[in-house]
RNA sequence: GCGGGCGUAGCUCAGUGGUAGAGCGUCACGUUGCCAACGUGAAUGUCGUGAGUUCAAAUCUCAUCGCCCGCUCCA
């Protein structure tokens, strides 16, 4: 089996069948972003899907969230995105390697701590006795340059009265700030979810790698809400779950892997952190992450309490982020605004939060480049995508073997029946070889064809992608057979 | 942001100053009639973009955009 080993293969692969293009490409082309084609956008939908129906569908402890990608400036302030997502970084100007200011201690001594932008600015003064993690230089940093991470935007019409607002660099900040709506409106009761799909946006300082960091990119977030005490099963359920999401779709268990973060790699509010790694075949074949899965504790949930607490001094400041600090909690915040009350042991507290958090454009790309196969069929190089029957772009393709003796006329009324049921591919140019060969490489996983025994016993062929045998079926029979083959 | 490589048809690429090409793919017709068959014909190019040098630039120079690899960075 030779799988494809370089990334340009993919992409030469996605743009010839219309999975991914360049962004802006007539124009040159649009640095880190990319579009989906006509291929592309039904797995892409496909993945989305799936993750829908695993994680909310099919469970009844998780609901479902949409919420504005435009929030409230006073989210980020609590979330930590506007003091932390403003990393100030510098370059050595004698061995040109880049650090973040606030990595570099007196003497080279490493710290990872974050620090707030203003102490980074302030550190910033103290460059000259900075050393060089690299190369032992000191002293030899170049002016540092401000990292804005979030994308700034303007809400209003009138240019006299607009509003800076960013968009969100997460999802799950939406969550969070929603989870005292969906506890009021749905009858939810702790522990339970909240699940959100869609797009996020940061200004990575480097992108590279085709869709696998972009600057606008599509999560798939949940926020589970358990009572404190239950987090580490709660957290250990979740990797597990989350890791068979993937192999359940198809991903081959050996290019798959669960990585615990170090405790030294946390983030500060973070008990756990386990990265669902996938190893890519670009760089040096590395093991990149789709998802993370996080103990989160009770820390967001707290820090929006926080916000809560510190909105007059938003106003006060004229709405300006940068000239306010967060209000330190109540004494009492274990009955704040965002706590929970069980009824049943009557005990009030704010609940911790395992968040999965997958990206789906990352996914998408896995079970791409997973998927594909190439094999040597009668001398000849056959292209298959082994797509999982829910992520196949295409379920079905219908052809007539011939373009007469009423053969098209069949196979239409096939394809108009079941196209009300699944995506379908009709075609009846050229040989009939070539039409199969054709969706192997889309990865469509059965082929009907109308052929001349068809007029006689109303029968027709199915074809499968990855045997590539054929059997008859009757027509009449022909939608039942193909929902339960896709598992529908 | 640094270093290296690259950018010519939908894809893979050839083309080192003098008429823009090949293979594959696409489309049409014919033939065939179950696995990228064959025959004939056809369409498709801002040679990434812009400027410069030159009688003449895909080719030389500069700038710029984009992609890949390696650093760096990365909640």
């Amino acid at each position: 089996m030779a799988k494809i080993t370089k990334l340009d293969d993919i992409v030469s692969l996605c743009k010839r069948r219309g999975f991914i293009f360049q962004s802006s490409e007539i124009y040159g082309g649009l640095a880190s972003c990319y579009d989906y084609g006509p291929l592309g956008v039904e797995l892409k939908r496909n993945v989305r899907n799936a993750w829908w129906k695993r994680v909310v569908q099919m469970r009844d402890d998780i609901v479902g969230l949409d919420c504005s990608i435009l929030m409230h400036p006073m989210v980020w302030k609590a979330s930590g995105h506007a003091d932390k997502f403003a990393d100030l970084v510098t370059v050595c100007r004698k061995c040109n390697t880049r650090s973040r200011v606030d990595h570099l201690a007196d003497d080279g001594e490493e710290h990872t701590a974050h620090v707030r932008v203003e102490a980074a600015m302030a550190e910033a003064g103290e460059l000259a006795r900075k050393k060089c993690p690299a190369c032992g230089a000191v002293g030899q940093f170049a002016e540092p340059m401000a990292f804005r991470l979030m994308f700034e935007t303007e809400m209003g019409a009138n240019v006299d009265d607009t509003m800076t607002l960013f968009l969100r660099p997460e999802t799950a900040q939406g969550i969070f700030v929603n989870f005292r709506n969906v506890m009021d409106s749905t009858r939810v009761k702790v522990p339970f979810g909240i699940a959100q799909i869609g797009k996020s946006f940061r200004n990575e300082v480097t992108t590279k790698a085709f869709i696998f960091r972009t600057r606008e990119f599509e999560q798939a977030e949940l926020e589970f809400f358990c009572a404190p005490g239950t987090d580490d099963q709660w957290y250990e359920y979740w990797k597990a779950e989350r890791f068979r999401w993937y192999t359940d779709l198809g991903i081959q268990g050996e290019n798959l892997r669960l990585r615990e973060h170090d405790p030294d790699e946390l983030a500060h509010y973070a008990k756990g952190c386990v990265d669902v790694e996938y190893r890519f075949p670009f760089g040096s074949g590395d093991w990149q992450e789709l998802e993370g899965i996080a103990n989160r504790t009770d820390f967001d949930l707290r820090q929006h309490q926080r916000g809560m607490r510190t909105m007059n001094d938003w106003y006060e400041a004229g709405r300006d982020l940068t000239k306010i600090t967060l209000k330190e909690e109540d004494a009492d915040y274990i009955k704040g605004p965002l706590s929970y009350f069980n009824e049943e042991t009557k005990e009030r507290f704010v609940p911790y939060v395992i968040e999965p958090s997958a990206g789906i454009d990352r996914s998408t790309l896995a079970f791409l480049v997973d998927a594909y196969d190439e094999e040597e069929v009668k001398g000849e190089t056959r292209n298959v995508l082994r797509f999982h029957p829910d992520l196949a772009p295409v379920k079905a393709a219908i052809f007539p073997l011939v373009k007469k003796d009423g053969m098209p006329e069949i196979a239409r009324k096939i394809y108009d029946d079941l196209k009300a049921r699944f995506t379908c591919f009709y075609d009846e140019k050229g040989a009939v070889g070539r039409r199969y060969r054709r969706q192997d490489e889309a990865g469509t996983p059965f082929c009907i064809t109308v052929d001349g025994q068809s007029k006689e016993d109303n029968t027709v062929t199915v074809r499968d992608r990855d045997s590539m045998e054929q059997i008859r079926v009757g027509a009449d029979q022909i939608r039942g057979y193909l929902m339960e083959r896709l598992g529908m």
